[in-house]
DNA sequence: AGTGTAGATGAATCCAATTCATCCAGCGAC
DNA sequence: GTCGCTGGATGAATTGGATTCATCTACACT
């Protein structure tokens, strides 16, 4: 006869060795740290062995620990992704993206009837947040990360990088505002800024643009503020650019749906270097081959 | 954030899918059927569809609970498994082997040094029973399936076949009983039988054995009654045939043990056709390699 | 030394799981 | 057709394993 533990045991060690944190762990379920440790120390007792180490700290798991751990996250990754299959309508299965949100609102949105054309069966769930999402806590099956270089702790593939030029509407420039023939003319229009919280000094922004314009235009000043508006998000600062408002240091990537439709245009052509797109998941993923599928797509519609 | 229903109502439902019976699933569990019947609903309403039809009878999985099913049920048994696998004492696994009685007794037994020579770190668990433990409820790993021909209905891999020969010890023959030279002599000594539960027409008793006897030796009479001695069970006629009580219509792979050793003899070269060993397991079971092992390991061992 | 953090221990509490009582539907025997 | 049996459904009452609370321990840091 099967014998299974307590599955609120293994419930509590999974999120616990997922965690290496009682105290997340329990947050994450929703009960008291206590909680865990009982539950825990119940499955410790049925194997007759610990499974945690918890002194000295960090919190690691044992050999019989390290073990049981992927076997059983993997299980209740598959139970939860079966039922969540069975649950749905018609027999589709979800993949939940996450995304920085200029690019989910920007890129992906505009895209996803050219996705649901070639798979209709895999039904995306987008979660645009600039917040870094936990994957191996399941917050998302992939995420969308946007990085100067390749994530090391997951499964990661680079899908292209970007570069930043000058960006605005037709209709700004159509409105009589001088001609831009060299950088310093961009000068005459209201420049959009947008905050980089990502702490790079080398972040494309208007100084680092200009700073670089002026080795080809001395005439470019050496001011310290260089944008008329200024925004906390990209994602706001493109409404703006794309209102009328202005013109702003833009991702080639993420307004490329609007270049090509030419609802913007590139103000000049100086580009500076961006950053990386990488898809990223957790390895041995349950729905590892939808996943592939969307990373292959998104180089196919770039 | 992953999603997982409550493990509970997965353990009911997996238990009434596997069983197509709540009052039996209710039974293995140690709960009553309405504790079943409640929590498949409260997974049924999760799903948002009914994982069961209830009506007519019998109890039938839906499409959605035979998807789930399987999912589920292989994560039980995986998790099982793994805690299992963790909790042995030097990291050693067990195969749950059942078979016939005797054949666990008289070709199993006497073997398992070999065995363990071999194979350390696998340890047998034999449930020697001529009943037919259920391989899906998990009640054995493996079973030696004693039949005709190949089971059907699991994985299973032909072992060898055994022909039936009369059997008995050479105390016997030694007691200055008359001389066998030919069929008809054996009359002169007790003869033993046991029951053939399995209803087959051709099973090789006595009455078989000396209706093809007679074909070559026509002075067997045509009686009715050919035994002095009945058992049940053929384990017992084994003992008494190695008692010197007798002989027996024995299998030559059963008893091959005692004949090699000389403990038994061949009373006659007549032989009736016999049945196979089948190895059978569940498709893809956890330890399958385990498995492969034990059945190569009987082959070599004939 | 003092403070904060995180896991451990054990009694008390609690709530999801389970039982109990009753009902319903079908099937087979008569 | 009636009756009895079987097995699942429903909902209120009960219960036992899960959880909390109060307290302790060990450690890391200032």
């Amino acid at each position: 006869m099967r014998k299974l533990p307590p599955l609120g045991s293994l419930r509590a060690f999974e999120a616990a060795a997922r965690r290496l944190s009682f105290r997340e762990a329990a947050a994450e379920l929703g009960v008291t740290p206590t909680a865990i440790s009982h539950q825990v120390r119940i499955l410790e007792e049925i194997c007759g062995r610990p499974l945690f180490r918890r002194r000295p700290r960090p919190l690691a798991l044992t050999d019989a620990g390290e073990r049981l751990f992927p076997v059983i996250r993997n299980g209740f990754d598959t139970f939860a992704s079966v039922v969540t299959a069975v649950s749905a309508k018609t027999g589709r299965t979800t993949l939940r993206v996450t995304s920085p949100n200029a690019f989910a609102s920007r890129w992906l949105v505009p895209r996803l009837p050219r996705w649901r054309k070639l798979y209709p069966q895999i039904r995306l769930e987008i979660i645009g947040t600039d917040d870094v999402l936990n994957l191996r806590a399941g917050d998302a099956d992939l995420a969308i990360r946007y990085a100067r270089t390749m994530p090391a702790d997951l499964v990661a593939r680079e899908i292209f990088r970007d570069s930043f030029f000058p960006v605005c509407s037709p209709a700004l420039l159509s409105e009589g505002g001088p001609a831009i023939t060299r950088a310093a003319d961009l000068l005459h229009y209201p420049l959009i800024h947008y905050d980089w919280l990502n702490g790079d000094r080398e972040a494309p922004s208007w100084s680092r643009w200009l700073a670089v314009a002026r080795s080809v235009d001395p005439g470019i000043p050496t001011a310290t503020e260089h944008w008329d508006l200024s925004f906390r998000e990209e994602i706001h600062a493109i409404d703006a650019v794309a209102a009328g408002q202005g013109i702003a240091i833009c991702s080639d990537v993420v307004v490329s749906h609007e270049i090509e439709s030419g609802a913007l245009v590139k103000a000049h052509d100086l580009a500076l270097p961006g950053y990386g797109f990488y898809v990223v998941h957790v390895p041995d993923h349950p729905r590892r081959a939808s996943i592939e599928a969307f990373a292959a797509w998104m180089r196919s519609v770039a």
